[in-house]
DNA sequence: GTCTATAGATCGATAGAC
DNA sequence: GTCTATCGATCTATAGAC
């Protein structure tokens, strides 16, 4: 889903901007923007420079091309789908934060928040742009598995998109931002599966519509 | 409290040390690090870059000072002091949360987490020792207070430094990512205001001990 | 469209005089 | 300790051949 032009694949040129732009992606995502150069890029792509500035008239543009296209793919793919189900509430809102916090803390959101964090103030649009796409993006699929679930009477009623922020908020605790700053442990099990109970169980006895018994 | 060394500001060089740090401390928490030439900040201080170099070995030198500096500034002031008072529990909370709110917005916090978060893989130790002496030490000062809340029976009983995180968590919602991306209304007193009374009213569901009345 | 080769500019760091 | 002057490396972007 990762098409910058409206071309398909046919032409030997699509196929080429394809190639490089696979290439910018891999490489902006794992070193950041200011270690990725072009020259690099070009030889991940296996073009030349030149043939690179054929296509995308900067870095900056390419660098825009990237975040733009693989926000909105991440943020928009179905890991939120392990909501539905049969078991009690408690075990449906674990997987939901289970799922969130993975998207979190997958090294792809947290280099894309890195690059575009550190690059917004050269970019003014370009940060909004990522925030609509990703985040927010986040937040409204939350808001509507909120909504229904008020509907039915399991949560309080409640403005859905602030009980979405707030389950963001519990479940990450300090972790995207460990992660942010390249503290390996933040990632693991134990840490993610303690966020994921602790936070689930402040939101439910806040948001729980009747009386949750927990385990 | 910026002192990077141990001497006092008797003697020219310590004092010529100072400008150094404090026009580096200027430009890279104004402009970013990518954006801040070494060039920039002997102009700043009014010195010459040989002179720079003869005091601080390279520019990530510099940045490593600027960054441990002010971390343990911002964070360890007494910004946290409007928790005492007469006032109910709600409204203590809450200007406790105004605190919180008005230290993870600041221009400067923004600017470091920006800073360090996108440095964070050239620097693995300087991530760490930041979130020690920063965000962690706020997790803690806001662990005592829980502690103390809870021992007085205000709050129920929990680990409180889970507590602080899930405070942090939903005070601070996405106001502190839209900062970081370049959204400047998230700074905007309306935002604020909401983020600060939904996030009280759900802590306080969660972990008030017994019933508080809202308004 | 794609290549090689290089211009053009920036910047971190240093040499050497005072 | 501080200066001026400059080196050397790096990188973005382009010119011109094929």
């Amino acid at each position: 889903m990762a098409e910058a032009e409206g071309h398909k694949l046919r032409t030997r040129g699509a196929r080429t901007v394809q190639r490089i732009f696979e290439a910018a992606n891999r490489l902006f995502l794992s070193r950041g923007f200011s270690e990725t150069t072009m020259e690099a890029i070009a030889q991940e792509a296996g073009v030349s420079k030149a043939t690179l500035y054929a296509h995308y008239g900067s870095r900056d543009e390419l660098f825009s091309a990237v975040i733009w296209a693989t926000a909105g793919d991440r943020f928009a793919s179905g890991a939120l789908s392990g909501v539905t189900g049969a078991d009690d509430l408690r075990k449906k809102v674990e997987r939901l934060a289970s799922a969130v916090l993975e998207l979190l803390l997958h090294p792809d959101t947290v280099a894309s928040n890195r690059m575009v964090s550190a690059e917004a103030r050269r970019f003014p649009e370009l940060g909004m742009l990522f925030y609509e796409n990703g985040p927010n993006r986040l937040i409204g699929r939350l808001a509507a598995l909120f909504d229904t679930a008020m509907s039915t009477g399991l949560l309080r009623r409640a403005d859905s998109r602030d009980v979405a922020k707030h389950f963001i908020g519990l479940v990450r605790g300090d972790l995207q931002l460990r992660a942010m700053l390249g503290d390996e442990t933040a990632m693991s099990d134990a840490e993610r599966r303690h966020a994921v109970i602790s936070g689930v169980d402040v939101f439910l006895a806040a948001y729980a519509a009747g009386r949750s018994d927990s385990d």
